[in-house]
DNA sequence: GTGAAAGCGCTAACAA
DNA sequence: TTGTTAGCGCTTTCAC
């Protein structure tokens, strides 16, 4: 009978709002609404009818609404590559807890290295009205988010530089990284060392390359363009590009891996040959001192975290420049990277 | 000039309205909606002018509001216990690729294994209106969601199941997967074997051991107590307990570990150890293959997917009752698990 | 200490 | 084909 009576419109499957919990506890509107915040001015025994209220119909307030009249929605968004990626998880884990320590909450989404899913992921946020995005860029112009800057939108990019836009931006050491190690193998007596990379679009692939060739020629050594893949981190194609550089008259006595895939597929590569190749790889992988691989580590939680630091302050009102902050990078030797040449 | 005319009150950084692109193409709000939405009945004409407006404006939907009148947020919620365990990206990553496919967005947020945190982040994704939750618990008691999923959110627990409360629930076959892997053990001629677990309160953790045991009496075989360890996943507390089970006149010969977090520890234990101990471990791992780790695989991939698409089934109306599926392990022998006893 | 009214930006229902 | 009105559930403002 009563149930007849209910407003046949009422979304969110028949949800209590504060107007049911107000007729239940008797009170105005705006009583509850002071209660649900917690705001002061209001009889301690008004404030137990209206709980009571609240109880007995279940009520929770629906943020969706609170987000329209206030502004602010207390979510920040955030666009990496691929979450079950190893490298992304601690990111993500990072910029989450800084962002639950501002009280907001955080919305992921992966883009498969795909730009126009990424800005496709970025607008949807943006529509989502997220008080902030950070971006782990795949494509390379990110104009498309300048109305959206412009509008108020705090953006951070990550782990790569935006693109022809201006944004605060922080990076690991890519280039400096990938010298050291590179550096690392030459000291160990290498002439010929392979470099197996990410696709040349995408920014530390070949910001790591560089390095390579900065700690080559560094070294007065000769680069072969047959020592140097730039492609996909797709097993097949690493695969292919670790037999051509170790076939051959000549074949590369070490290689540097661009980053934790590609180290994963050519350490499953190189284990049943005999001959034994250096190898020095980018980034940090589980387990990898047990199988004594060296490698340069970058440390995802940080970028995470000092992304996810900036943002909110910019949220608090932060003004100044964009800003560009490069991470370092560690070598951690664990034996691969310290074998002499075959 | 102009701008002093700006309503003084508007928010999101001043954004753009319908409104504000209505008064700039020069029609009705409703039409500025029609052609947001790609909604049918508008000349072509028009639209072309209404496109100027909102591109000439910067405008981009307020979903908030959209989000608030239609009474559906498009987006899910899911609470698990840790994204940076290599465990729970993959399944996160799942998740989030069903929920595209339906057009939804995925918001993610870690317990950290804290049963209060869990419900802070699950009620406060509620408030958000998210049309559906998915859940890896961290505690045993769901009874707080209970207005929630009355109220029409639907819910789906993953790998552990819910506690007092019926639901929707997706779980991998633990103690069938350890039965098997102890099994295995006994199989190659061990008599004495370690279980190493997670906490007692983790349901996972208590399947696991209910499987060591199982096949420990279908093998005639006795369990020394000093041979079962629940707790804590941290390196040191898993050291310990390799340690107590190794030393003393009769030590274990071949050790099961009840998750990821302790093969990783109970492996790097083994390392330097010079008489062999067999071991199983529960969970795959990155680079097992090349450390010969014999493992029982579950796969995180498919426990997300899963329950992604029963949460959706259900968002689609799906009304039968709740519904528990329990996803097969297999067994993945790669050395470690076939030694004999030392 | 409390409540009524207005309005956040959008969509549904209806009218023109 | 297009526009007007009401209202989603909440907070803000201001009056009582």
């Amino acid at each position: 009978m009563a149930d007849t009576a209910r407003r046949p419109d009422h979304r969110y499957g028949n949800r209590p709002t504060m107007k049911d919990v107000a007729a239940r506890a008797g009170v105005g509107l705006k009583t509850v609404s002071r209660v649900v915040n917690g705001e002061p001015g209001v009889t301690p025994d008004t404030v137990r009818r209206v709980q009571e209220a609240i109880e007995a119909l279940g009520f929770r307030r629906n943020d969706s609404a609170r987000v329209l009249r206030k502004g602010r929605t207390a979510s920040v968004g955030l666009v990496l590559e691929d979450l079950a990626d190893p490298f992304y998880g601690p990111l993500s884990r990072a910029v989450e807890e800084v962002a639950r320590a501002h009280g907001a909450l955080l919305i992921n989404g992966s883009s498969a290295e795909d730009p126009e899913r990424e800005q496709e992921l970025a607008l949807a946020l943006c529509a989502r009205r997220v008080d902030g995005l950070i971006v782990i860029p795949a494509g390379d112009d990110h104009r498309y988010l300048e109305p959206e800057i412009r509008a108020g939108v705090a953006t951070v990019f990550v782990d790569r530089p935006a693109g022809r836009i201006e944004a605060d931006t922080v990076l690991s050491d890519s280039f400096g990284g990938a010298r050291t190690g590179v550096a690392h193998l030459v000291a160990h007596g290498h002439r010929r060392i392979g470099f197996i990379g990410d696709r040349p679009r995408i920014h530390t692939a070949v910001e790591r390359l560089r390095g390579y060739r900065a700690a080559m020629a560094e070294a007065g050594l000769p680069v072969d363009e047959a020592w140097v893949s730039l492609g996909s981190t797709e097993p097949a194609r690493v695969r292919q590009a670790v037999a051509a550089m170790l076939s051959g008259p000549e074949p590369v006595t070490a290689l540097f891996a661009g980053n934790n895939r590609v180290t994963v597929t050519v350490v499953r590569e190189l284990a049943p040959r005999t001959r034994p190749v250096a190898l020095v790889g980018f980034d940090d992988i589980e387990l990898a001192d047990l199988l004594g691989i060296t490698v340069i580590a970058q440390d995802a939680a940080a970028l995470g975290r000092t992304a996810a630091q900036r943002l909110f302050r910019r949220l608090d009102g932060l003004h100044d420049a964009p800003e560009r902050v490069e991470l370092a990078t560690t070598l951690v030797p664990r034996g691969s990277g310290e074998l002499p040449p075959a």
